[in-house]
DNA sequence: GCACGGTGTCTCGATGTCGAGAGACCGGGT
DNA sequence: ACCCGGTCTCTCGACATCGAGACACCGTGC
């Protein structure tokens, strides 16, 4: 039982628990796969829900936040294609014109015509647009800079890298 | 800006992209938490739709398979209250409802008042549902265990600490 | 000039989740 | 015996997402 804890700290989370609960009802299975990946699953569902807390202060939905994001990181003119906006927010095409019809209607972009492309359609950034997800992003990255806390830099690293290591396949299909 | 790059592929995935992004637009800020936590919510949404399809082949649904595969590693009797399943399952009690009522329609669990507890409701594992859930964890663990077969046992347990370690906040509150 | 497979966006019904509130019940204190 | 803050579950309306199909358009090949 103690051979599954291998931490720096004495300390046990809701997946060793997980886990050893598997191995006891399950010692045929190798369950060793979900100390990672369970935990994976759990974090992301926890920084969601902080996230969401973090946006209301700048009266953003976190699926507003995704979108803009990736307007603003794109540089001048601030402007993609909706397709190219539900590659890099991993939605499906229905949602991502829903997401930009309600984002229009706050006017927090804008809609046109591709001038190239007569299928097309050019999501653009409006003023109003940048200066939110501007002053979000600074909050997000306090927040997450404190969820990083007790990692050193170096093993913030080595997370990041053994994290890219797991995503590979995903993001290459 | 190869200076972000510090794994042992060259390889440069979705999130180094997003990061050099970031790094360009906004040179004044420190933009290096997103290289783990984006990382952390993006793999979660790939490993949601890989499982949907690995429980679909046992007629399962993601949400269906959390609930019961709680009940499952238990323990004899299989039961647990709607409370102790929410908090395992990190969603909210409306939400668990509906999924209880689900689950019982398909003989999956049953459900019966508390003796000890009248305001309180257990929740018991069928025949069926305990085949069903054994089954899909199998597979469940095969097809993580491909996940992470690029990682070295000893990489998967550092992976494993580290998560632990940026997780602690979330469970202990 | 036309056909045809591929691409980009939008439509729309079904579904799961949230979240605030209601209602019943517990247990310690007076 | 009663009160009252806390706990547990359920109700219900709002909402975001999915996913398959519709539609217009592109561009290559004939």
């Amino acid at each position: 039982m103690l051979a599954s804890m291998s931490g720096t700290t004495g300390r046990r989370d809701e997946v060793d628990r997980l886990v050893e609960a598997w191995g006891r009802e399950r010692p045929d299975l190798d369950v060793s796969p979900l100390a990672v990946l369970s935990r994976v699953s759990r974090l992301a569902r926890h920084l969601d829900r902080a996230r969401a807390d973090t946006f209301t202060a700048h009266q953003l939905e976190t699926w507003e936040f995704d979108v803009l994001a990736a307007l603003r990181r794109s540089g001048p003119p601030y402007e993609l294609s909706p397709g190219q906006l539900l590659t890099q927010t991993l939605v499906t095409s229905g949602t991502m014109t829903n997401r930009i019809d309600r984002l229009a209607l706050r006017d927090l972009v804008t809609r046109r015509p591709d001038p190239d492309d007569r299928r097309g359609v050019l999501v653009t950034l409006t003023h109003t647009g940048r200066r939110r997800v501007d002053a979000a992003l600074e909050d997000l990255l306090d927040q997450e800079r404190a969820f990083l806390s007790r990692l050193p830099r170096s093993d913030q690293r080595s997370l990041a890298d053994l994290l890219r290591e797991v995503t590979a396949p995903f993001d290459e299909a």
